[in-house]
DNA sequence: CCTTATGCATAAAAAACTTAGGTATTATAT
DNA sequence: ATATAATACCTAAGTTTTTTATGCATAAGG
């Protein structure tokens, strides 16, 4: 994304959590659906999104479905058994990862 | 740290906080602090902590104070008052992105 | 005496981006 | 008609930020 230094790390996860709630997605519909889901806060480049899918495909995480539409055509991503498993342990490595930075800057005190 | 690939790009927020916290570290120290916080989550390497204190100290935000203490010899590390107003961007952005990511993973139905 | 802990540092390599291009079709505005 | 924006894919060069692997030095512990 162009905003953000932080998001560094976590396209793919994000990739993969798209695909587990819409089970078939193009590299264009991502790009459009992230920028809809975070109102225009993180836009993802092109040139991050499509290496980023062509490498979760290369380790078997994602399969392909080619398909013409309106004589354009659509490269459809869905995920794989393997890609499934990926996103719940990328989910909560996401979560533990949040849980841990806010124990950083934003720590409770020991006792209210 | 060796663990997420995630914490990318946050390394130098949690310095300035952590000094915001502290008034004074060393780089050692700010190792051994992350690594108390976080109950051994995220362990800095000191081959990306060094390079961003020097990075820091080199934009404005820390200035250095070198102190020998049983003949070992300390770089204390504080905020400039520039480092103090950026450890307020900082934090504010990964706030900002903490809630963007959620809105990402953890979607709000539009309605209960 | 050897290893671990403390304390600093850098350099090569890898990883993950941004920026900047390229191609092609369709829709919209001038 | 024609230029621009939107849709849809792609890659390569450069940058940033990390990991990994070192190096040096003192102090403590087995």
């Amino acid at each position: 994304m162009s905003n953000s230094k932080l998001y560094k790390g976590s396209l793919s996860t994000i990739i993969l959590k798209l695909l587990a709630e819409n089970s078939k997605m193009y590299g264009y519909e991502i790009t459009q659906k992230v920028k809809e889901l975070t109102q225009g806060e993180l836009t993802i480049t092109e040139g991050a999104l499509y290496p980023a899918l062509h490498k979760l495909e290369a380790d078997g995480f994602l399969e392909v479905e080619m398909q013409k539409v309106d004589n354009r055509l659509r490269k459809y991503y869905k995920l794989t058994q393997a890609g499934t498993q990926e996103k719940v342990n990328r989910i909560e490595e996401l979560e533990r990862f949040i849980e841990t930075i806010q124990g950083i800057v934003n720590p409770k005190p020991s006792l209210g």
